[in-house]
RNA sequence: GGACGCUUAGCUCAGCUGGUUCAGAGCGCCGCCCUUACAAGGCGGAGGUCGUAGGUUCGAUCCCUACAGCGUCCACCA
């Protein structure tokens, strides 16, 4: 065995273990009819994103569960992979051409795609490379891409099913339109913020009259496109004017004045200028009066040639300038005021959405999104925190349509198909197009230009990974899959999403049993959600690009360790609560990880020293010569497991690592080990230290099982100096249960008084100022039925803990007269120091503890006189409160006398 | 406009079903210590009327209401 470093390297044994792991197949997950399948698809990031903190918690949350039910048994089966990414992709090819003086356009569709792909094939699985490094545990040779064969033929088919279905059609409309990237957006695409805009009041003359009226807008350049005027049925401002012609200033056209109780009166002057393509919703206005649809703005934002000449041409926003210039020439313009408000941008590039009026591809959401509500709402689906059901069902029942078409060249081609005489169909190929249109195959046969939106792939991830539209081993096995962790900020784009086609296109495909799945259970994508928190910076500002306050993983990995930081991570997150992260913090995990190893060493140099190289069975502990402490660490080893149990199933993850790190650190580090230290460096017999080493190594195997789902590649490590099982891996180990007949409350009370008197001691050593290297002599008086038999049998632990030499048991008669005291749990304590202690800082000391036990007794008293607490409270808490009151009583009286003792 | 979250020690936060010495952890701070696993460590200590005001209850950091401050999401009036 090599002899372990003073301190962890955790670089090394990262990049040890992570190939062997992978070698040796341990990730790997296969149909398995003796295991219970345990299954999770990761979020694909983005081909062209790089690791950021999000990715880490979220993997890391995603790998600990994984880890977790694998040790427990499950065939436990983590599907990774990449999502294509259609607009970011398309967008970083097109800078990269733009650089090299060239664009898609000039280079075609074709060889612009192949481009990409290129571009993929080299830095496309960046983040992948980089979360091998965070030790996560996916199953890599079922690693997909969203435009893989298999998904892309899926895709296909829910497309044309939907078709067929009639859920998918064909519509102008206004969609969001970013004029930079030059194709639609979803809603969800669209990001509104407060912007400081205009509002210019225009006048628009009544025909034939000397009349006119004021109108509003932040818009002023799509007033080329007004096809009539609105105001409110009611409003009596107006309604002389129904049915009358406005005369559209600049231009001369000529539009109607209508009414709609769409108008707000209150608003403005309460009459409106209608654009019907420019606008969302004068589109509908226009719709329910059958006005006139003139789209006057090009997809590039640009003036189109349906204005008057000296407007084409123009910027939307260089036209709405000119036109406030010319409104004002010719007196139209009444006034312009500073007006904040909202307005929608591009999520990728922040550039202002026009609407614009375009054939679009959609999915009709109303008939998806019953099921789907369904099942959230009848708990098949559950989130966590559960706040998020709500978010979710206010979104399905105000559901709109999807635009699902892009104007993009990088994604999945639509599969429609149009014959020369115009009409289409969808198609899984183009003979089935053929034979669909009835199209002879020399006759010429179009496939639509647009791309899908790329949650299109994404929404069929849980099923299209495992093989669908085949009815795969897999597929029956591994779907539904059980846990999806995620950020909410996606609950809309992908959650909701996977919900609906899961349901939709597994209906009737065999399922576990082999039966044509039917129920609810079986046809969700997932069972739980899990929300992670956002990362914020230490200043709780969301970490950005531009603010350059994200730190970059892979540094912090190299820096910390990628335990540390797991840890670390995991620690700071609260289900369901922001975190506010800083590198620094991963000194928690970093020196976490030191004390485990330094436990680790130390163990194993002993062994080595009791044992020689004789090898210990470790699959189970020692019953042998079993004393106080070896009772209570299985006592305590056995309650954090069944609360990391309980943790873990309830997706309280940090509550997990908290347990673990007071188990590790404090129980078994800070007194188990230095309790064992009185029995490796005592006079036992060799067999006796033998079983001591032994357990001790056991319960901290244990401990590390317990560990390893959060900090995997420590454990290994130590795992494996610990048993020198080659062939084996704490990978695959079993997780521990918790065996209840060891959870020991005496052992813990008894427990509790050496390390109360332990306690007492080095307090009256701090406060004392006695050094540490000196011993130090205890006295004590046991009242009846107290536990000082307890502690004398385990006096070797005070001589270790806190040096004391000799320990009397003395007479209430005997006590000292120059000693500092204590009281614990009715024992009465006393060190004789004569001429050594500060008498001063000792009485400080005593009327400090006499003050707060007072304080407490006070307390107690109050509520115990109230008649109300004794008549109404449950008997035992009454009783409690009086066993409080009567041991603080006798505390109280023993530490007065003992400061009266004390002298002046 | 609607929904939701947060407010506890100097800082960052736990505290889940009201009563356990319930007021905690990490960092920071003060004092002592390089005690043969660990100074990335050990021991001791200081520090909080749990945002404000009410209410429910024998009892509230915890449940309810209102308010204030911070934050998020959804919708949106030209």
């Amino acid at each position: 065995m090599p002899e372990l470093s003073k301190t962890y390297n955790p670089a090394e044994v990262e990049d040890r273990w992570y190939p062997e792991w992978e070698t040796r197949g341990l990730f790997h997950a296969k149909v398995n009819s003796e295991k219970k399948p345990y299954t999770i698809v990761i979020p694909p990031p983005n081909i062209t994103g790089i690791l950021h903190l999000g990715h880490i918690l979220n993997n890391t949350i995603q790998d600990v569960f994984v880890r977790w039910k694998r040790m427990q048994g499950f065939e436990a089966c983590w599907i990774p992979g990449t999502d294509h990414a259609g607009i970011a992709t398309q967008n970083v090819v097109e800078k990269a051409l733009a650089k090299e003086g060239t664009d898609r356009h000039k280079l075609g569709r074709e060889k612009f795609v192949k481009r990409v792909w290129e571009w993929k094939d080299i830095y496309g699985d960046t983040i992948i490379r980089q979360l091998r490094k965070l030790g996560v545990s996916c199953d890599w040779q079922r690693e997909r891409f969203t435009m893989d064969e298999g998904l892309s033929t899926a895709v296909r088919e829910v497309f044309v099913r939907l078709f067929d279905k009639g859920l998918v059609y064909r519509g102008k409309y206004i969609v969001n339109w970013c004029t930079f990237h030059r194709t639609a957006l979803s809603d969800d695409e669209v990001e509104h913020g407060q912007t400081n805009g205009k509002l210019y009041h225009i006048r628009y003359p009544i025909e034939g009259t000397k009349d006119s009226v004021v109108i509003a807008t932040t818009r002023p350049e799509t007033m080329l496109g007004d096809t009539a005027l609105c105001f409110h049925p009611k409003d009596e401002r107006y309604r002389h004017l129904n049915g009358k012609q406005a005369t559209l200033p600049l231009v001369g056209r000529r539009i109607p004045v209508i009414a709609d109780d769409y108008i707000d009166s209150s608003f403005g002057t309460g009459i409106m200028k209608v654009t019907p393509a420019h606008d969302t919703n004068d589109f509908l206005l226009g719709q329910r009066h059958n006005l006139q649809q003139i789209s006057v703005i090009n997809e590039a934002g640009q003036m189109n040639e349906l204005v008057p000449k000296h407007y084409e041409g123009l910027d939307r926003f260089e036209c709405r300038k000119r036109i406030a210039q010319d409104l004002e020439a010719q007196g139209f313009l009444v006034k312009v005021e500073e007006y904040p408000h909202n307005i929608g941008r591009c999520y990728r590039c922040n550039t202002i959405i026009e609407p614009y009026l375009s054939d679009q591809w959609f999915v009709r959401m109303k008939p998806l999104a019953k099921p789907a509500l369904k099942v959230v709402q009848d708990g098949v689906v559950r989130f966590h925190p559960d706040r998020w059901t709500k978010v979710y069902e206010h979104w399905m029942d105000n559901i709109r349509d999807w635009c699902i078409s892009r104007q993009l060249w990088w994604g999945h081609r639509i599969p429609v198909y149009y014959a020369p005489d115009g009409t289409y169909t969808a198609a899984r190929s183009e003979e089935e197009a053929r034979t669909k249109l009835g199209i002879a195959p020399e006759m010429p046969l179009r496939q639509d230009d647009d791309v899908l939106d790329t949650w299109f792939s994404a929404w069929l991830w849980p099923f299209s990974t495992l093989g669908w539209p085949g009815d795969t081993k897999d597929l029956r096995y591994f779907n539904p899959t059980d846990t999806l962790v995620t950020g909410p900020d996606i609950i809309f784009f992908w959650v909701a999403r996977m919900v609906m086609a899961n349901i939709e296109f597994m209906k009737g495909m065999p399922g576990r049993d082999g039966k044509p799945r039917q129920k609810d259970k079986d046809l969700v994508p997932f069972r739980d959600v899990y929300m992670t928190s956002i990362i914020r910076d230490d200043q709780g500002r969301k970490m950005s690009k531009s603010l350059g306050n994200s730190p970059d993983p892979i540094d912090v990995i190299r820096e910390y360790g990628a335990d540390a930081l797991r840890f670390t991570i995991t620690y700071l997150a609260p289900l369901g609560q922001d975190v506010l992260f800083s590198t620094d913090k991963c000194e928690m995990g970093r020196n976490f990880a030191n004390k485990i190893w330094n436990a680790g060493r130390f163990l194993l140099l002993n062994k080595k020293e009791i044992c020689g190289e004789e090898a210990l069975d470790l699959s189970a502990h020692s019953a042998e010569h079993l004393d106080l402490a070896d009772r209570w660490i299985l006592s305590r080893l056995n309650t954090a497991t069944d609360d990391i149990h309980n943790a873990l199933t309830k997706f309280q993850i940090n509550d997990a690592t908290k347990i673990l790190y007071g188990f590790l650190w404090h129980d078994f580090c800070d007194w188990y080990v230095e309790l064992v230290k009185t029995r490796f460096y005592g006079d036992e017999s060799p067999e006796a230290k033998k079983a001591v080493v032994q357990r001790a190594l056991w319960v901290f195997d244990q401990a590390l099982r317990l560990l390893h789902p959060f900090m995997p590649f420590i454990t290994e490590e130590l795992w494996q100096h610990l048993t020198d099982r080659k062939d084996a891996s704490i990978v695959r180990i079993n997780f521990p249960s918790s065996e209840k007949r060891h959870i020991d409350r005496k052992t813990e009370q008894d427990m509790e008084i050496v390390q109360n008197v332990i306690n007492a001691l080095r307090n009256i050593r701090g406060e004392n100022n006695i050094q540490p290297s000196r011993d130090i002599e205890l006295q004590i008086i046991v009242p009846k039925g107290g536990k000082g038999d307890t502690l004398q049998s385990y006096e070797r632990y005070l001589q270790k803990l806190a040096r004391v030499t000799k320990l009397t048991r003395i007479k209430n008669s005997a006590k000292p007269k120059v000693a500092a005291s204590a009281v614990v749990n009715g024992i009465e304590l006393f060190v004789p120091l004569e001429g050594l202690i500060d008498m001063g800082a000792e009485r400080n000391r005593l009327e400090k503890e006499i003050q707060r036990i007072q304080q407490m007794l006070e307390g107690i008293e109050k509520k115990l006189g109230n008649p109300q607490f004794t008549a109404r409270a449950p008997k035992d808490v009454v009783e409690k409160e009086r066993e409080k009151q009567n041991a603080f009583k006798v505390n109280l009286e023993k530490l007065k006398e003992n400061l009266g003792g004390l002298g002046k």
